[in-house]
RNA sequence: CGGGGCGUGGCGCAGUCGGCUAGCGCGCUGCGUUUGGGACGCAGAGGUCGUCGGUUCAAGUCCGACCGCCCCGACCA
């Protein structure tokens, strides 16, 4: 690299972005415009997050099952809304094995169609529902303008697909899994989230409703981190999703789908980067604690390694994800901007006088300078890091949320919206209309995030009215500027 | 697709009133000295200047076409 350090974010966000994600190893652009190469360390941080999800998805009963990536074009041309909102962004395969193909192959965008012709297969009676299937695939839309992790043309994620017996089940299970999403993002991304119903205009091309889990960015836009999809009778109807119910009559089911992308990386990216680059939550950090020997001369290494084994080793016995930066060419200063560059959550310093004093020199992550920086005994080392990992993990959250709350505002009218339309979420009465929504989209820039689902348990005022035309309102909702 | 910027060793750039062996910083290799907040010295390796065509005694430099990338807007997890 030719410069040290990242771009602050505070002279250009984005560039700042793209600079973090290439220089701190997590993925760099592939020779395809607007295809990304992950690289080892952005895929591990990929497959923590894997894991954490699937973890819970398997809690709740779901299993994995893998579909094909090709999917007839016709499968897609059955249900009206979801062909017309996927057309533009299809790759299509023509030619097979040299052949001009009888009819095109679809790589897919999303499985609904496949999953739905299968489950018509799989579903006889009731006695095969709830059907709970997970797949964790790669996917491919063909987007105008892309962003590393944010936006590419071809993304991992993972979908959930699920039938049932009636719309209740459905609607239960479409918010179990928000709730799932939620979950995962405060407790293991430290990310806080809104839950939130889309509007008409946002919601997922062929379901009745869809929810979202919307972060807020160190920019103050938002960012939809997850969303979970009732899709009615929608798809079971078009691929005769049917079962025999206890009375010997033939039911359509009704199904849902949710997913989580590797968007997740950029989200965790842009909620907790600073201007010394990437800062990860604890529990899904690739390396969890860095180890950075010191010595001057051979007599002091061999000292000095003789502890690093020690204390590593004892560490990585609990399972810490700890990493020994040993490279011998270069200082330890550049290490620990390395390393701090790179998001590593705590790091550890042991050098002569460490040995001599039987002490490890700690800095966290999450608190700049001589603030996060203290000296502990190598006794007890392993509940000490397990304490700090942590209080670092609950920082990063509190940190987040403090920033999210700070730039929540409830306004009144257009003019309130105008005013923090970009500085910030503006919560209001609003219609959820598409032409009213054009508008505000037009004017301000800021979209409809979500009707957040906490803030519209309530019966809403007879004379609720939305905020920018005046009609009668359907909730309260955020809008926000958004990637 | 519209607006803006840019293509020169791995990365960031200079060189562009045409002129001789195409430079600089970082990185890379070797050796030595260094090492508690981005070390230093010496010696090296590495470039069909995005592509194609034109003008010229001579093109990185001028002209034309094309290709690609990045940023800002219209579609989306």
């Amino acid at each position: 690299m030719s410069q040290q350090g990242v771009t602050p974010q505070s002279e250009d966000y984005s560039k700042w972005y793209t600079d973090v994600v290439l220089k701190s190893n997590l993925a760099d652009y592939a020779p395809v415009r607007g295809c990304m190469i992950i690289k080892p360390y952005g895929y591990e941080l990929w497959e923590n997050i894997k894991a954490e999800l699937d973890k819970r998805f398997k809690a709740t009963g779901h299993q994995n099952a893998y579909f094909p990536l090709f999917i007839p074009m016709s499968f897609l041309q059955k249900e009206a809304e979801h062909v017309e909102g996927f057309s533009p962004e299809l790759a299509v395969v023509t030619i097979g094995g040299g052949e001009k193909l009888e009819e095109p192959l679809v790589v897919r965008p999303t499985s609904e169609t496949v999953i739905g012709h299968t489950f018509s297969q799989w579903v006889q009676s009731y006695r095969d529902l709830p059907l709970l299937i997970n797949q964790w695939a790669n996917v491919v839309r063909w987007e105008m303008r892309t962003r590393l992790f944010l936006r590419t043309t071809e993304f991992l994620w993972q979908e959930g697909h699920t039938a049932h017996e009636t719309y209740e089940e459905a609607q239960e299970e479409t918010l179990r899994m928000l709730e799932i999403y939620e979950d995962f993002a405060v407790n293991e991304a430290a990310i806080p989230v809104i839950k939130g119903r889309k509007s008409n205009q946002e919601k997922f091309a062929g379901a009745d409703a869809s929810y979202t889990i919307e972060g807020m960015m160190g920019n103050k836009w938002a960012l939809q981190m997850g969303t979970s999809h009732n899709l009615g009778q929608n798809f079971a109807r078009v691929f005769d999703i049917k079962y025999l119910d206890k009375k010997n009559e033939q039911q359509y089911c009704w199904t849902t789908s949710w997913g989580v992308s590797t968007r997740m990386v950029g989200a965790i990216i842009m909620a907790h980067g600073d201007d010394k680059g990437l800062r990860l939550p604890p529990r899904i950090a690739p390396i969890q604690v860095v180890l950075v020997p010191i010595y001057k001369n051979e007599e002091e290494k061999a000292r000095v390694m003789h502890v690093v084994g020690r204390v590593a080793d004892s560490l990585l016995a609990v399972r810490i994800r700890l990493h020994v930066d040993d490279r011998e060419e270069l200082t330890p200063g550049f290490k620990f901007n390395d390393w701090e560059m790179r998001g590593v959550p705590l790091r550890m310093e042991i050098g002569p006088k460490d040995v001599t004093n039987e002490t490890i020199a700690l800095a966290r992550r999450d608190i700049p300078g001589k603030e996060g920086k203290q000296i502990v005994p190598q006794e007890g080392i392993i509940a000490t890091v397990m304490r700090l990992l942590n209080e670092i993990q609950h920082g990063m959250l509190r940190q987040a949320r403090t920033f999210r709350d700070a730039n929540l505002h409830e306004v009144e009218d257009y003019e309130g919206l105008k005013r923090v339309a970009d500085d910030g979420w503006a919560l209001m009465w609003h219609c959820g209309t598409a032409e009213c929504e054009r508008r505000v989209q037009e004017e301000t820039k800021a979209s409809s995030r979500c009707f957040p689902l906490d803030l519209n348990k309530e019966e809403k005022p007879k004379d609720a009215r939305c905020a920018v035309c005046g009609k009668p309102a359907q909730g309260k909702a955020y809008f926000a500027r958004a990637y």
